[in-house]
DNA sequence: GATGAATGAGGCTTCATTCAT
DNA sequence: AATGAATGAAGCCTCATTCAT
């Protein structure tokens, strides 16, 4: 068993790896742009090798839509379950998702290059950012119904939301001058007064 | 003289056609992923006739970018140039901003595709991108010496403004309930207030 | 009539000028190497407008075959027809080459590109090829029978001669130190030479 | 260690064969002429298993160019390190540049294709070219030195001489009449006359 | 588990040639 | 006579994927 176990955890580990490095470098390069040789070269692996624990190259791609939504949606849920403040809540939110865009090893690619997924995989995917979408609303309405959060339209809002945060691939860069929770700070300020939340009615 | 610029003209559409299909396919499928077989084929045309009207795939993309940011620099320009309010002009930039988001014809990939230029055409393009980013700081900084505008830091909060809108194309269906007129409506709200504009001071 | 030879006259140089062009360019760069675009730009032609002087590329290359061979097999057969002696024939022959093989208007391709003559037009070439080294071996089995020449091999002697005037393409520069005439008293030397024919033998 | 220079050793088994059969067809049909698909073919190879073994068709030249002259430079530079005597040298030198000339497994092209050579490649082969010429000017010098051979203009001789064999892949048939052999015998004494060198100084 | 070898499919690009004007 | 437009064919090259060892 703890022999099994031990190859188990080997595999697993490089099986990781893969999906890291690729994650990286679709991040970098695009999705098209960056070749298995490539991959399978920056672990020091044959390209063949690969196909020990990947089942394709599109399979990457999905393994890391799914992933990185999934730490995403398990960030914000806990979040939601959390006996926080609605605020607060949002606060928390904020933060990890700032965290979940300026890292790279997972899913900075999952945000732009869901259009490269084949057809077949993108049900599990939209899933997945519906449910995104319904933690952001959820996050909202508890603000709204608090009297804190006043917009035309939350929707619309939340979006824009996401997308200051979405964006940030774009432009961050590690060796900028701001450290991540100093971003995070940014971010947090322009939500939500975005959201028309009151300097007054905002957490610590 | 009419027989020519009535060829030069015939030429220049067609030429505009084939950069507008390729923009809105680079957007839907990205950069790497749509072939010139394809974007021949919506023009019915043969692969090889796009050679008379454009000098290679790369080429494409190029002149995407530079036509996409030159009318983002032109209308910022334009806006920074008229004897509007601080307030005003960053109204005035948004809607212009989201108005160009929320087309496809031309640029939507120039925010995205960005990294599949060859080096050889960057400089120009990082130029013009420069220039984007200089209007944007020139209308912030009006609004700061106005005394309207406060934020911690305003290079990362005009980086949340712009992906407020540049996140548009990733959810925007011109089939939605909201009009563009709208949409920017509610971006205005949101990134004025992110801005720690106060209500009162929102041009009407 | 004077009409329509003025015509025939400006039809026939064009076609000309045509040729001689495609023969400079196949001669620097090759024939495979060179797009009729390319001469047509040279004539401020269009690519389609070559099409009334020219049936097809293969025949202009054919065609430069012909012009080139005909010219050094009539230049050869004159010589053959004088009343020149044996040497004096042999030594105003290599000059004759050697000019032809220090111009570029006509004939440098034939040397090296007949390789790639489509195998229809292949035969009337190679007469004309065979005609050539019958020249040849006429002049050569004329100083023999003088008692002039003497070699171990006069075919392999000829196509040795033939050898050091074919190959001055390859190292000669019009801008060179030595002159087309200095050129060819130096080849008359070395094949006269290699003939085995004696200093006191050698023509004035 | 067995295993991995077996490997090794098909491997460089095969990318020879594929350089000398497309060394074989750029001399008949010229580099231009020449598709890897052709290549490939005549290897029972797809044309993309060629990119195990070559980096690029340009590639492929390059290489028969390097060798070739390679091979040149290394038999002349023998030749000149051995005690011999001038004459026995040139001799020795015109025998290896016949066999060379009249093989054409390695290469027969790098004689004529060397325009096709992309511009990064050609120094290096400008080096070896100029390598081969500085033997070939030793030789005459240690000839001339000698007071054994005589002419106008050595360089223009050198170049005489070079044709000479150079010229030999455009009428040589390994089914004509003479061997190799005895084609070197008629080429040396035709040169050897050239260079002005009478037959009592003629080594055996 | 690892990998060299092989390949089909497909992409970008060039070009000789035709045709309508 | 001249040419813009269009294209089929072909070429070079890349790559994800398979398979035998």
């Amino acid at each position: 068993m703890t022999e099994i176990s031990y190859r188990q955890q080997r595999y697993n580990d490089k099986q990781k790896q893969i999906l890291e490095n690729a994650a990286k470098l679709f991040a970098q390069k695009g999705f098209g742009q960056v070749s298995l040789e490539e991959i399978a070269s920056k672990l020091q692996l044959s390209k063949a090798s690969l196909y020990h624990y990947i089942k394709s190259k599109d399979d990457i791609l999905f393994q890391l839509h799914m992933e990185a939504m999934t730490q995403a949606v398990d960030a914000l849920e806990k979040v939601l379950a959390s006996g926080d403040s609605a605020l607060e809540k949002l606060k928390k939110a904020i933060r990890n998702l700032v965290v979940i865009a300026t890292r790279d090893e997972v899913l900075a690619s999952y945000r732009m290059e869901t259009r490269f997924l084949p057809k077949k995989m993108r049900p599990q995917v939209m899933e997945k950012r519906d449910q995104i979408l319904d933690c952001v609303q959820r996050l909202i309405k508890e603000g709204m119904e608090a009297g804190l959060i006043h917009c035309k339209d939350w929707r619309i809002s939340a979006f824009a939301a996401l997308g200051t945060m979405n964006w940030i691939p774009m432009w961050y860069s590690p060796s900028g001058q701001l450290s991540v929770d100093e971003i995070a700070g940014v971010m947090e300020e322009f939500i939500f007064r975005g959201f028309g939340i009151t300097a007054d009615a905002m957490p610590a």
